[in-house]
DNA sequence: CATGAATGAGGATTCATTCAT
DNA sequence: TATGAATGAATCCTCATTCAT
């Protein structure tokens, strides 16, 4: 069975923000309002993972962008453009990197252990995603309501996902009483959980749920959970 | 196979602090340090789980409260003082709760699924509690660190969970190489999701995971899945 | 020329508030109000005098005395009540003292340089009195003006100073053109800048105005310089 | 022998910040740094030199400034931020003027009633650097402690002395046993004590000590005193 | 496009003082 | 007398946002 290695699911935030010139802090002026709106948005996704939306500082943001407060106001309007403008591109990563999985030419009980095994190590590799995705939460759900329809866009996880699915029925490796949504959602909530209470549940625990141990025979356990569950 | 309805793990948050006269506001001096504590904690407990802790206004908690902004910071010093509180009172329910159901004299398979059952219900009906796990983990749980050991002490619900997994395993009903701490992940995961992914979750897929069909049909494939998971 | 000994000049502040029974802090209730009082006033001294008016706590104070912050209330009726019985007492207890000493057998000079050497030793033994003439006078010296005429009795000193000059005249050993207040000025304020202006001078010249190295040099200095003062 | 008058001493504090055109409180927008950082320091300096550290207020201070309280803590960070620009510039401004006196051409003697009349002369004059000196004493010397060495730098004062009393010295005009250091806190000390404890000094000796007359009297005592002090 | 200065509205916290018992 | 609980009025400080250049 196939694994796919972390290397394959690098941290995505910020991939593409490789900037060679850029030494620490230089702020030169780069008038480049492309990089200029990545640079901010790179900046914003780490703090507002990191300190929530309520949380986080306008002040300190532009401080770690190599250009200005004014900037972003420029850019995204208020505090709450700027983590939507977050919150979409984080999203549009994810469904950017899903689509380009090739799981369909696999055979199904192989595609859907790699599916799994991919979703819990870039679930693991971005932190800043899932991170966003509580504070989302938190928020009621607020801001994603108010991206559009495509921006929103059911995952492509999803399609694949039922892509697979279907071809386990048909071939009969696979229940026939299967929801391709509830697979997805269990599936989400096994890898979501890694991250997201990685700290409370290491407190009480007295576990370090980030450690390569317990993170690797965290992987099998999930993947081992979801065949089981999708067994005949 | 006996469930465990709804009713029976009602809302604990405020439980206790049914106060028959206590008309909307009325403010008046109650003298009651227990009672003013208490009622101080109910009302944040609300507030924190609904906008974080940063979200939060020690004004707008004051205003819901009996009392005065003035107490808070006599009872509690500081928000952060008040929200370790709300947080601690938040752990010490659920280890009280899961504390109480009796599940040690059903066959292994039943207790297991009335487990299951059990703390899906609880966290649905606790979504303050599910919401403030959240929001610690934002805050990478440094306030829970600060509780003392009892009070973050290992919950209940491992205990049980233990107990279940040997009588299960002794009985050759379930697979000899559980994890109970795993398994507890996995059963955490899949309830947990359910109450705090939910409004991302319902946006993307244009369903209402807060609706008793949802609801109902989720905790029966999240039973469903652990049975399986533990099946020899 | 004797020399009075800091010993002779021991602190006054707290003396005779000598209590056997009162271990660290039990609080007990003494139910001598006369005690009580004596002990918010000792207390009230040392933290009015180490943080001003303004800086000092009546929480703190109360918390630091044996009783409680009802009591100060009730005894003194508000913070600035309190301040002004320690000015009162601070000022009474050094009259008191000035009184005691016998220097008017003394020849004129001796009896002089006694009167400065313990000037300066009381100066030096009481700095919570020293640093309460400060405040006082950041303050404009409007609480002193409040007490009555006798709580604000020209101090004791000036009458001893006065018959030492007289003496000193009438014997020729001094110059005849001495004015006694003058002359009690120039004393005051050599004797007071040591103790008052510690900190800032010790900083910026980088010595320890404190040490008694020091403090021994300058006071031979200040008795030097006095005496050269009324020399004829 | 030459006098240094009143005119020379002129308060320095505020000196350069004559601003014609700035009619009361037309609070106009400036976009000039300098100018509005020198009008708060202006301000808090009077401020705080009434009421001390902790009696000043920074609402009070803003509302006397041309701007806003925000700038006071976008300039400052805090209040205790604000009170240590004010101590900085209060030394530095002293430092600036005793360098500009010219004594080392004149006669030993004459020279050093120069000095001490004007030290005398400026503390009278700037009553705001001598109660800010009590302040800090009050507050155990710990902002000045925090000033870097450069500011705050020994006084100039002390090196004219040093000249003085060496040339003193080597003309035979002063002892030879003259150590600068001390001499520097006596003269001190005289001049301090006539602004530092004006108001309880008046209210107990009744008399006033702002008057011209105490004044003009008090000063010939002093520089009397010194120079006896000096005499071989 | 870009920046430093400026700001009003709010937000956490503190303090002297009073009340109920 | 004595005490813990309670309070209103400040008081310090922060934040998202805007303006002048």
């Amino acid at each position: 069975m196939a694994r796919v290695s972390l290397k394959t699911v690098a941290k995505e935030a910020g991939a593409g923000s490789v900037r060679p010139a850029a030494k620490a802090k230089e702020k030169s002026r780069t008038n480049d309002p492309d990089r200029t709106r990545a640079n901010i948005i790179e900046v914003a996704t780490h703090e507002f993972s990191e300190k929530g939306l309520s949380g986080a500082r306008i002040d300190e943001i532009a401080e770690r962008t190599r250009t200005s407060k004014r900037m972003i106001y420029y850019y995204f309007e208020s505090k709450e453009g700027l983590y939507r403008a977050v919150l979409e591109e984080s999203y549009r990563r994810i469904r950017t990197i899903e689509a380009t999985l090739d799981l369909e030419n696999k055979p199904p009980l192989e595609a859907l252990a790699q599916h799994v095994r991919f979703t819990f190590d870039y679930q693991l590799a971005n932190t800043d995603f899932i991170r966003l995705v509580m504070v989302e939460n938190i928020h009621h759900g607020e801001h994603i309501a108010q991206l559009s329809q495509t921006q929103q866009a059911n995952m492509a996880a999803i399609d694949t996902l039922r892509g697979i699915v279907q071809r386990g029925i048909d071939s009969g490796v696979f229940r026939k009483d299967l929801n391709p949504i509830d697979l997805h959602m269990s599936i989400s909530a096994l890898c979501f959980f890694n991250v997201a209470n990685r700290y409370t549940f290491s407190t009480i625990f007295k576990v370090d749920m980030a450690s390569p141990a317990e993170t690797a025979a965290r992987r099998e356990s999930v993947a081992d959970m979801v065949l089981r569950f999708v067994a005949p």
